[in-house]
RNA sequence: GCGGCCGUGGUCUAGUCUGGUCUAGGACGUUGGCCUUCCAAGCCAACUACCCGAGUUCAAAUCCCGGCGGCCGCACCA
């Protein structure tokens, strides 16, 4: 059995994770978690909020709806790149993007075209199929967002948020006043997304429903290479895969985050900073360094808003390296559209190191004269002489003696023109984005099928210890003579603790053990004669099977410890014999 | 969406070609009991399955058709 097999076998069988609906046959695309899986998730997802939020300066984290109006999308540019018009042939049933092949068998521009007018274009041309020459159907479009109404009104159009980056870009002014005005400032948000993918296959690496972790980071492109994270981690190493080596078909080089930005391999420090970032907390996943590479979008793989986008790959079974990140520097590009599309100004003000005197002119329409010369068309004149810039309109006047303005000429007499000066203290501008962006759903994979192993015939998971969804799991060594009781008492003093534990009591110790070993316990306490003796238990490592002795009084605050990764299996307690 | 292969208890599988002793077998698992002094021990008992729907037939897990799902390839994947 191939190892993708092996670890679905298992996530299955022991509750990590599943296909959804297998009572109604099952929809491809959707996963539910178990009991297990659910924690593993968690505990991923919070390891991720240490990295990229709690560890950082200014790092927040909001929630935002998951079903957003259309107008969201309009402006974020997902309506329109998000949508394909796709047109397949009859006969041989080869599918192309419309706008694509028309364009190459005519020349036309049909940027702008609605699906009717493409769909008069085959006709007229009588386009045919370019592979087999077969008749065309009709233009469809194929959007990747679900659609849905808000209410009960047919016009109120909503979409589900096919990335969770919007909510930050939406909510952008208030967190930004929220949050004092400081710059950079990283929202993050982890939720639910929907992408409505045609063909979702291998497991939980392309889900129409999952789980995304993001943070955009805000900031003034000024200070894109100001990054104080950056000389912590610049001699950070790693493995590039740049789109200039990808199309000459070389392999990735080994290089670090401060010699890539110098040679311009990537764009900026906060790029750069965020790859050193996600390398050490995909490490403390327990994915092997050779099994992580960064590999830069090709031009055409590019998403609409990014300017350079560098994904992070592991590499997996069966599938090979596969994107579990993106990293996107996406400009300005969000907050501009919302700005455009939704008339609030979200620019940030800045102030300028010593206040600048500049002049301005100003331009006064001379009503006096406007009101006479033009009668009706006065007032609209007016309005459209307020819009225009007043420099422009001297200039025009200082040189050709006239001006147009709503069809009619208007001359010195008409404008008149008054100049002062202004104290300017700082500048206002559209901040710019670096987005980190990961898949939870492929790390809970790429976690457990890193952590599978087998030792003599056996499964044991090898989960960090943070990951693991179970740290303890209590034992009696046989079911009488009083150990049950013991060990139930030292199950329920662990839980009160706040230790994730399990009792388990039935079946043979190894048995037991092999059980914990599969969802990746990292410890086992077992009661046993002994213990009737002198109040000491041992412990037993998942990974190497070895065991130490402890007293009972000492356990909770000695594993608080190990969890705590403070000490290692080898300080806890005692060796086995050197208890007496 | 197309083509190929496939779908049997919780898991892995025998059986399908050649319809009928299949009232569906095995292994693992789980639960209860007995036993048990450290790595899936043993014994007893219990539990749970032919993906869904139509069809052919005296008779369908088996043959045919459709749907759903899985794997592989193509297409798709800002």
């Amino acid at each position: 059995m191939a190892l993708y097999d092996k670890v679905m076998e298992l996530s299955k069988r022991r509750g990590f994770l599943w296909p959804s609906f297998e009572i109604y046959g099952g929809t491809s695309g959707f996963i539910t978690y178990g009991p297990y899986g659910v924690i593993l998730k968690h505990n991923i997802e919070n390891l991720w909020r240490d990295f990229f939020i709690y560890k950082q300066e200014n790092f927040i984290e909001i929630e935002t709806p998951i079903i957003m109006p259309s107008a969201v999308f309009e402006a974020s540019g997902h309506l329109e790149h998000f949508t394909d018009p796709i047109i397949a042939c009859l006969k041989c049933e080869k599918r192309y993007r419309a706008d694509h092949l028309i364009e190459e068998l005519t020349g036309v521009n049909v940027e702008g075209l609605s699906i009717s007018e493409m769909n008069e274009i085959v006709k007229e041309k009588d386009l045919k199929c370019p592979d087999c020459k077969g008749a065309l159907g009709e233009v469809e479009l194929f959007n990747l967002m679900f659609k849905t109404n808000i209410g009960a009104y047919k016009g109120d159009v909503g979409y589900a948020r096919p990335e969770a980056a919007q909510g930050m870009f939406v909510e952008f002014k208030r967190i930004f006043n929220i949050m004092r005005e400081k710059l950079p400032l990283g929202i993050a948000q982890i939720g639910k997304t929907l992408r409505n993918e045609i063909s979702p296959r291998k497991g939980v690496t392309r889900l129409r429903e999952f789980t995304i972790m993001e943070v955009e980071v805000i900031l003034d492109p000024e200070e894109i290479n100001n990054c104080p994270g950056f000389e912590k981690y610049k001699n950070t190493s790693i493995s590039l895969l740049t789109a200039s080596l990808q199309q000459k078909g070389e392999p990735p080089v080994n290089i670090t985050i401060e010699q890539a930005v110098e040679e311009r391999l990537l764009d900026n420090k906060w790029l750069a900073y965020f790859l050193a970032v996600s390398k050490s907390f995909v490490k403390t996943l327990g994915v092997a360094e050779d099994k992580i590479r960064f590999r830069e979008q090709l031009p055409h793989e590019k998403a609409h808003y990014s300017k350079q986008t560098i994904d992070l790959q592991v590499y997996l079974d069966g599938q090979g390296w596969t994107e579990i990140a993106g990293h996107a520097y996406r400009t300005d590009w969000d907050l501009s559209r919302h700005i455009k599309f939704s008339g609030v100004d979200m620019r940030v003000f800045k102030k300028t190191e010593a206040p600048l005197t500049v002049k301005k002119l100003v331009l006064k329409p001379n009503k006096a004269t406007i009101g006479p010369d033009f009668q009706k068309d006065a007032g609209k004149i007016i309005g459209e002489l307020n819009k225009m810039d007043p420099v422009e309109v001297k200039n025009k006047l200082d040189s050709q003696g006239f001006i147009e303005v709503a069809g009619r000429r208007l001359t010195s007499k008409h404008i008149e023109f008054e100049e002062y000066e202004e104290v300017v203290k700082g500048k206002k501008f559209i901040p710019h984005v670096i987005e980190p962006s990961y898949g939870a759903d492929r790390l809970v994979y790429t976690a457990l099928e890193h952590a599978y192993t087998e030792k003599e015939g056996r499964v044991i998971l090898k989960l960090p210890v943070k990951l693991a969804p179970i740290q303890v799991m209590v034992y009696p060594l046989v079911e009488r003579d009083g150990l049950p009781e013991i060990s139930n008492q030292i199950y329920m003093e662990l839980l009160e603790k706040g230790f994730r534990v399990e009792h388990d009591v039935s079946g043979s110790i190894g048995r037991r053990y092999a059980r914990a070993d599969e969802i990746g316990v990292p410890l086992g306490v077992t009661v046993d004669y002994q213990t009737l003796e002198d109040k000491t238990v041992t412990v037993r490592d998942r990974d190497s099977w070895s065991q130490r002795r402890i007293f009972i009084s000492e356990l909770a605050d000695i594993l608080k410890q190990f969890f705590e990764e403070k000490i290692s299996f080898d300080q806890i307690g005692y060796p086995v014999n050197k208890i007496e």
